[in-house]
DNA sequence: CGTAGAACTTAACCTGCATTAATTTATCCG
DNA sequence: CGGATAAATTAATGCAGGTTAAGTTCTACG
């Protein structure tokens, strides 16, 4: 069925009746999204919170030389979204598009603020999910300030080992905060610690 | 009252009855913290989230150089906490002090789980907290991968005014990312664009 | 007040990563 | 399969921001 995975991934943080998992999945759409097309892009507002169903998608922004910066990555079984356009109804900052054609679930803001008064649960979930996405944020924050190039790079590999079989080196390079140059130069020379 | 400014920061998000009110502010712990002392060191499991009453906290990693770097400013009216170390019960990567004498109400994590329980608005409080967070992390970390030191040490002006006024220099530069030395250069050179 | 320790400044030199551009290799798709 | 397009490599050159070190100003507090 195709809400398994959904239903699955909210199971593991909080319990659900089934008539609570059925009103939620009435408020879902789906979406089929074909490699290398946009769901959003900078400028739109954002109004749909998005579970990665199959594929993968990136958020980025692209700065004034033209050049991406990739904030996120989200393979199967993930949330993705502009929180800033979604919270205060902006003109997004970031783009979201498909690395891999992708089937979508999509959640509008307003009936997930609907869904909070009937289902607390879901609530509790989204809280979780925030705080879990928040200590991320943070870590990766840190990161960036303190640690170099090559360590960046380690880090990455050992927190997502099966990304790194599959994502294109320049995603990877764009993530961790460097060129595709300078990356492949660095994987191609006898490297230093860490 | 002690407990009015964070009362007021809760009302401002979610309405409480008086009732809740009370059932929250018993769960309430108060502290002093002296200029400079720590809240929290590295290496300590967090297990409280701090709310900022008066003065100012700070949340920040020291690298292998043992250089800081600043992940946050608490001020008066704001919440801070290691949020990964908080949620897992593991040691904390952060260190947390004070950079002037503070007042500080301290919220024990396993008390608050307990209050969502009875009091439900206090879930939604802090999961529009955390979504918040998450929106600012977000857009902090696209600064640090896109912009120059310039636009970013631009962009804290714009958004801390008043934190500007009463920082020392050198915890702005650790904040933004770059040393004193090189933001000290920045002020006093003909400075470029942005 | 005075003085000790912070905070800030200045300047010379250094380096990690960017830029540019040309070449090679991989991948897509008709 | 083959030709086009995207991805990865290599190498020369450049620069934003770091490092070190010395000097100067500020600030706290006895």
């Amino acid at each position: 069925m195709t809400f398994d995975l959904l239903l699955q991934s909210i199971a593991e943080k909080v319990n659900l009746t089934k008539a609570e998992e059925e009103r939620l999945v009435l408020a879902c759409k789906l979406r089929r999204l074909k490699k290398k097309t946009f769901l959003y892009q900078e400028g739109e507002v954002q109004d749909y919170v998005v579970f990665v169903n199959g594929g993968c998608l990136r958020s980025y922004s692209i700065d004034d030389n033209g050049v991406e910066h990739i904030l996120q990555f989200a393979p199967s079984g993930w949330w993705i979204a502009d929180m800033q356009s979604l919270l205060n109804a902006t003109p997004a900052s970031f783009n979201i598009d498909a690395i891999e054609d992708s089937e979508l679930i999509l959640l509008k803001q307003s009936e997930i603020n609907e869904l909070y008064r009937t289902i607390p649960q879901l609530e509790r979930y989204f809280r979780i999910l925030a705080e879990r996405a928040l200590a991320t944020a943070q870590q990766r924050l840190a990161d960036a300030l303190s640690l170099t190039a090559a360590e960046r790079y380690s880090n990455f590999c050992q927190r997502y080992p099966s990304l790194i079989q599959t994502l294109p080196q320049k995603y990877v390079a764009s993530y961790i905060g460097i060129t595709p140059e300078f990356l492949s130069k660095m994987l191609n020379q006898p490297m230093k610690k860490s």
